[in-house]
DNA sequence: AGCTGACATTGACGCAGATCAAAAACAGCC
DNA sequence: GGCTGTTTTTGATCTGCGTCAATGTCAGCT
């Protein structure tokens, strides 16, 4: 079960080496699992719930850089310190290594850290194609696209239930996600609703129309 | 000269390999590096010239996501295609290596691989940056941001002339790399000179007050 | 069941920045 | 210099989304 998201880079023997060095750790809803310009002494990979990535500015304003799935990793990218924030949205298990540790086995894995290379490269082109939703997207665009990525993301995680996008992330994440207010939020999506877009449901939404969302979608 | 921007991850004697690879081209203003979606065949390193990164939607919106100065890489990223064009904003002149002997040589150098990692880092860190920018600061601290920005990366830069903020990209590159339009950053950029808080010089601007834009730069 | 606190929805109104339109500045070029 | 096309600036007006304020909904607790 856990294998599976460990590390997709290593072999069978690496894999066991990289077990050793690992450990799990839970944290509760809302609990910080590592702030912004903190020392970074610890990868990690989520196995279960779903995380906020956050950058604030000093007067309180906060940009959601991201959601972190389970099988998404977590400091990567080895700099000193963290240059975001991670809170558990729903309770988070996250497989966790000793950065140190971890740095060392990378630098003797060379096929690790081309992985890596290739994670950051994917995060950068997500990190690319956010910048064009909050550049140059309408609020109703901006939902749609986020709505359709939900969608394709939970879709690749086992057991989820086909069709239904989960929303755990409240209204003020999405808001701060898509650089919007939650009232605009809320209007786009109700709104939605009446048009007979999609549906409202317990934890998230269907798609009633997906083509109208496949339109809309960056 | 060109030694210095070429890669620093290497000994003296992998430049000299790398070097054997490389070959000088120049682009005219305007002219397309590479485009969207076109095959990834080569890596560039920018030696002369600006270049700016684009991201179009299908209805003609662009996002400008970053702007390449000499010493800049461009395609470290290794994926099979582009998922951006480059053009050159003046006349660019960059140290281009094909990419299947790039990606060969990597492969025998895991240095080079793990400093292509910490570049990819880095700007992963930068399209973090420019989200929070894009998403949740006014006209005014955009321009401001872009302006302090400008500077740090020109004052890193042989050969340039301090406190002159050249801007060889036109008004338009801006506003489609702020989220903004052109008479936004127009007037702003103006109003900021009757304001003596910066004066518009040939190819550029000059600060007049740091103090106001290291207040209200991200 | 009723209470409580957090979160979401809805409505009325305002404004930062977009849009539309025109004039001005500038760069090549003959 | 004068002509031509491009880019920038400036002004007037509009509007999408933000702001402010109230009400509604739901989960957990006693």
């Amino acid at each position: 079960m856990r294998h599976l998201s460990i590390c997709q880079a290593l072999d069978a023997e690496e894999l066991t080496q990289l077990e050793d060095i690992a450990s799990d750790s839970v944290f509760d809803e809302r609990v910080v699992l590592f702030h912004e310009e903190d020392e970074a002494s610890s990868v990690f990979n989520l196995t279960a719930g779903v995380a906020r990535l956050i950058r604030s500015l000093p007067d309180g304003r906060r940009q959601v850089t991201g959601f972190a799935l389970p099988g998404d990793f977590l400091g990567l990218s080895l700099e000193k310190t963290w240059r975001y924030s991670a809170e558990a949205v729903t309770p988070v298990v996250a497989c966790r290594f000793r950065r140190s540790v971890f740095e060392a086995f990378a630098d003797k894995n060379p096929q690790l850290i081309k992985k890596m290379h290739e994670f950051a490269s994917h995060d950068l082109n997500m990190a690319q194609d956010h910048m064009v939703l909050l550049g140059r997207l309408t609020a109703e665009e901006k939902l749609a696209s986020f709505l359709v990525e939900m969608k394709k993301r939970w879709s690749r995680i086992a057991g989820h239930e086909p069709g239904l996008i989960r929303l755990p992330m409240g209204r003020q994440d999405i808001a701060d996600y898509l650089g919007l207010t939650i009232e605009t939020v809320s209007r786009v999506i109700n709104q939605m609703q009446r048009d007979r877009k999609l549906v409202i449901v317990p934890d998230g939404i269907r798609f009633v129309d997906q083509n109208y969302f496949d339109a809309l979608a960056l």
